[in-house]
RNA sequence: GGGUCGGUAGCUCAGGUGGUUAGAGCGUACGCCUGAUAAGCGUAAGGUCGAUGGUUCGAGUCCAUCUCGACCCA
């Protein structure tokens, strides 16, 4: 060749990878764009055309609280909800998803009592049906916001027309609902103690204080034993108890020690000069507490206090103390009673005296053990804080006075306990106390009455297959009719039903749908006629609030309207408390499953899926509603999934400003990254996500968009009439086939499992690894340079096809912008899109598993001459591997099987021979693949200008500087 | 404080009923290619399997204790 004589560029008959798929993203802007799209088709409702008649499936939404933004959590939990409807449809079922919104409830209330401040009202002065309509508007605010931004997830549903707890019709369900409860017997009224706000006389839950450091009164009190062994009772003995609260002594029932607790009988033989103590008087206390109870009472030293010996838990049981104000001067027989001394479990010896004062009306132990030994209730204390008005002594007086501030409660008892002669010592106690979260004040325990739900009470209703009570029918569902994933989930909501007592169904409060009963003037909550059943009044109740919602149970009359004809109104009271909203939500399957044409034919779910805490909350009073309403659990299967935590598997919170926002993700990212965050995680555990993290797999997003985008570049211009039956194809080819028919089975298995994680793998794994690595390297020198006609490029392509048409499926339900991108990029179209086509049909006639197999020891082969090519590219002698020409030794068993293929090509070497003889000196081996032996040569002959190849023939043909093939396809 | 769950390479994850040098992908480093090019291919490094003790011939895998973290309760 003359050095003048420049070589001919090839470069446009070479046949490139032509594709206008941009090989970066761009998804925070373009998102938008195939949202707007689906919303234009239509694709949700099209789908529901589409499959009508085919099985469906129904995953029914845990309905979000319609408060605030979205947070990562509803993202994770959203996103996979979306990738379980969009496989379960793609697999052939009638995949229907009907969002749904949580709307009643205290934080809603308190945003409005909020605004209601600011602008110097009182909730109280407000009417109850504005009040309420101001609430809805405000969940009617966010449900949009919120909607608005579980779409931009692309989540897929009946945005539309999802369901919302406010609606009328749910209203008037819930109710409904309730009322079952009411006419099987379940319900009933009684009370318990409740965290209460005085200021905002309301009642408030756990999450609704927060702890504050408080500084209260400490008091240790004596209380004189008055029966019980002869030595505890001939000469003056006292049990002393600690309490940091002495407003409830006036409401002390019992005195409760541990039965493991050591205790002494102590005399008092000493005092200082200006103490009250009683020289000769005995006191019980806990011996590892009792040196530091003297103390605080000054009495200090062997000179002051002397131990008597032991007291027995068998000496307290039995025992019987005197109230410190039994027979007080003005107490008008109040506090005349026996104060028992019980066992109790929660007793410790860590703090105070080992003896623990009980108002059963004002704490859970206490209340608890209350229950158990049959303790009367007190009712002293008013809402706003107060002593009720006839208490004697005490009467009217504030714990809490109305702007929060401690009223003289504390004091009052404290001068009446020193008066008596009880008070052992007091003092001044700072530790962590209760607050409301909104007024800032301290709250207090106070004895409620509540309406609960009997879960052990057996029912008469027909509907007892799984049992006659509610727990029973709860218990046997979790065992028998459900299917948990992972399957932990089981045993704890097992556990938690198993231990849980009675359901609490009422509230305080004014936003929810209200307990609808009316109770008897005068009767005891005992008395059979004091709960009024009545059906035709519940058709009526049911009737209005399906017209015009709950509302107007609040309207001025309406116990009239209801009640008239049936009963005189004026006999009966009108509760005012709202349900739980747990009730709501967990009568959802009756308005939603049951009411909607787009629900489930038998009222049964086939999937609730969210996160674990719900195993206390929505699983939770899911299964007890319907368990009393149904008789088994609303749902087939449950899926739980973990929290997300930050990078470091800390729980996010803003004041460690460790928090990921779901619309940050969205912006840097786009919500396709998102999404394969979630995919690529194990939900069954917490989930983590930070920075260095969604990195990751904005890499793994990469790599595998580029695999699509060389498909697609591959498949430029591809036509049916180039396609090639599967037997005609080179066995390359089949064993890309036989891997889709094995990748079928497991993306199938893997998504029917809700194994998202498994999936994604699996086919990542097969794109990097058997795709670009292999097959694609491999057939590039066919797709760039065989005739247009050439078998083994037809082959190639059909094949490229099928990939195409499984991977853009299979990957749709997670990515899926992305793949919608790609398949617009090949099937452009006003009404096309890869989420209205199922998965493909893979012939089972594909799988080939002895092919499978001879490619794995090709594979291994294929190894040992990549590895002595590399090391020819180390010492600098080549660069690419179509500059070697290897040869091969191996045994004549595998010298067949490398035979019967193309072996140089499976190498992208230039030539290669199989010897069959012993190895050549020097030859390169890997210890993992014995038996082959790679001596390196290079390729002799020049380079094809065309195809880049080393052969012997390249400048022999009519185009210059190329070989037989490309001289031949250039024609 | 109680119940439940979890802690395997920098990251995301595999590792049935205990058994040879603990795997994959990504990332990293280095090299190659420059006709997938803000790509592609190859090679390599990287793990006392949270800690300690125990059962066993042998433990990431079983038991106990501890520790860290999460959720739900108190």
């Amino acid at each position: 060749m003359c050095a003048d004589t420049a070589a001919v560029d090839y470069r446009d008959t070479v046949f490139l990878p032509e594709t206008a798929f941009p090989m970066r993203a761009g998804l925070p802007q373009r998102e938008p764009d195939w949202l707007a799209r689906w919303e234009r088709i239509g694709v949700y409702d099209r789908l529901r055309e589409r499959a009508a008649g085919r099985a469906p499936f129904v995953l029914h939404d845990g309905p979000p609280y319609a408060n605030g933004h979205l947070h990562i959590g509803h993202a994770l939990n959203k996103v996979l909800k979306d990738m379980v409807v969009r496989s379960q449809q793609m697999m052939g079922r009638d995949a229907r998803y009907v969002p749904g919104w949580d709307c009643h409830g205290l934080p809603i209330e308190w945003k409005i009592e909020e605004q209601y401040r600011a602008k110097g009202l009182n909730k109280d002065d407000v009417d109850t049906v504005a009040f309420r309509q101001e609430c809805r508007r405000f969940a009617e605010g966010w449900i949009d916001v919120q909607r608005e931004e579980f779409k931009r997830l692309g989540v897929t549903g009946k945005w539309d027309r999802p369901y919302l707890t406010m609606d009328y019709h749910a209203e008037a369900v819930i109710a409904d609902e309730f009322m079952k409860f009411l006419m099987n017997g379940t319900l009933y009224q009684g009370s318990k103690p409740v965290m209460w706000s005085p200021v905002e006389k309301t009642a408030l839950a756990e999450a609704e204080v927060e702890y504050h450091d408080h500084t209260s009164h400490q008091v240790w009190v004596r209380f004189r034993v008055i029966h019980g062994d002869a030595l505890f009772t001939r000469t003056p003995t006292d049990v002393v108890i600690w309490t940091t609260t002495p407003w409830t002594i006036p409401q002390n029932r019992a005195v409760a020690f541990g039965p493991e607790i050591a205790y002494g009988l102590y005399e008092i033989i000493g005092r200082p000069e200006d103490s009250s103590a009683t020289i000769g008087h005995r006191v019980i206390v806990a011996d590892k507490l009792a040196e530091a109870v003297f103390g605080q009472a000054r009495l200090v030293g062997p000179e002051m206090v002397r131990r008597l010996g032991d007291v027995s838990a068998a000496d307290l049981k039995g025992m019987v103390m005197a109230h410190p104000f039994r027979g007080v001067e003005g107490g008008k027989g109040e506090w005349d009673y026996d104060v028992p001394m019980l066992p109790g479990e929660h007793v410790t010896d860590d703090a105070g005296t080992g003896f623990v004062h009980t108002a059963p009306s004002h704490g859970d132990d206490d209340y608890q053990l209350g229950v158990k030994f049959g303790l009367p209730m007190t009712y002293n204390v008013e809402a706003d804080g107060s002593y009720r008005a006839d208490l004697p002594l005490f009467g009217g007086q504030h714990i809490i006075t109305p702007d929060g501030k401690e009223g003289p409660a504390n004091v009052s008892v404290i001068k009446q306990l020193a008066y008596t002669g009880a008070l052992f010592a007091k003092g001044k106690f700072k530790h962590q106390y209760p607050h409301s979260w909104r007024s800032k004040a301290p709250v207090i325990y106070r004895n409620t009455p509540q309406w609960f739900v009997a879960i052990d009470k057996a029912l008469d209703d027909g509907m007892s297959t799984y049992g006659d009570t509610i727990r029973k029918r709860a218990l046997n569902s979790i065992n028998q009719l459900v299917e948990w994933t992972p399957a932990t989930g089981r045993n704890r909501l097992h556990s938690m039903i198993e231990a849980r007592p009675d359901w609490v169904l009422s509230r305080q409060r004014a936003w929810g749908v209200p307990l609808t009963c009316f109770v008897k003037k005068g009767a005891r909550p005992d008395a059979p006629d004091f709960l009024l059943k009545n059906a035709e009044v519940n058709a009526r109740i049911r009737a209005a609030f399906e017209a015009e919602g709950a509302d107007v149970w609040y309207v001025q009359g309406f116990k009239e309207k209801v009640l008239s004809g049936i009963v005189d109104p004026s006999d009966y009271e009108q509760v005012y408390d709202v349900l739980d909203v747990w009730f709501d939500s967990g009568s959802t399957h009756a308005f939603v499953l049951r009411d909607r044409e787009d629900g489930s034919p038998d009222g049964i779910a086939d999937l609730y899926l969210e996160g674990t805490d719900q195993h206390r909350g929505w699983f939770h009073s899911s299964m007890l509603q319907a368990c009393g309403t149904k008789g088994r659990a609303p749902y087939r299967g449950v899926l739980t999934h973990g929290f997300t935590l930050d990078e470091k598997g800390m729980k996010m919170s803003k004041s460690l400003g460790n928090t990921v926002a779901p619309q940050e993700v969205i912006q840097d990212y786009g919500a396709d990254i998102l999404r394969l965050w979630v995919a690529q995680s194990d939900y069954t555990v917490d989930l983590r996500i930070g920075k260095e993290i969604l990195k990751g797999v904005a890499d793994s997003y990469r790599r595998l968009r580029n695999t699509m985008r060389y498909m697609l570049g591959a498949l430029s211009g591809f036509t049916e009439a180039e396609r090639v039956e599967p037997a005609e194809m080179p066995e390359l080819e089949r064993w890309v086939l036989h891997r889709l028919a094995e990748l079928d089975a497991e993306v199938r298995k893997g998504y029917a499992a809700y194994d998202f994680q498994g999936v994604f793998q699996k086919l990542f794994t097969f794109c990097t690894t058997d795709l670009s690595s292999i097959y694609f390297d491999i057939r590039k020198d066919a797709l760039y340079c065989d005739a247009p006609g050439a078998l083994r490029r037809r082959a190639c392509r059909t094949v490229m096809d099928l990939l195409f048409h499984r991977l853009t499926t299979w990957l749709a339900p997670i990515l899926v912008f992305t793949m919608e991108e790609v398949w617009l990029e090949r099937f452009p179209g006003e009404d096309s899109s890869v989420h209205l086509v199922d998965f493909p049909e893979t012939p089972a006639s594909w799988r080939d598993p002895a092919l499978a197999e001879k490619w794995d020891t090709i594979r291994d082969a294929r190894r040992v001459v990549t590895g002595a090519l590399e090391v020819q590219r180390t010492a600098k002698v080549i660069g690419a591997s179509l500059e070697a020409a290897p040869e091969v030794f191996v045994s004549p068993a595998m010298a067949a099987i490398l035979g019967s293929v193309d072996f140089a090509e499976t190498c992208i070497t230039s030539d290669l021979t199989l010897r069959t003889g012993e190895p050549a000196e020097g030859a390169f081996r890997l210890a993992d693949v014995p038996g082959v032996a790679v001596l390196f040569h290079p390729a002799a002959g020049a380079k094809c200008e065309r195809c880049w190849k080393v052969l012997p023939d390249v400048g022999t043909h009519r185009h210059p500087g190329t070989c037989q093939r490309c001289n031949d396809a250039l024609g």
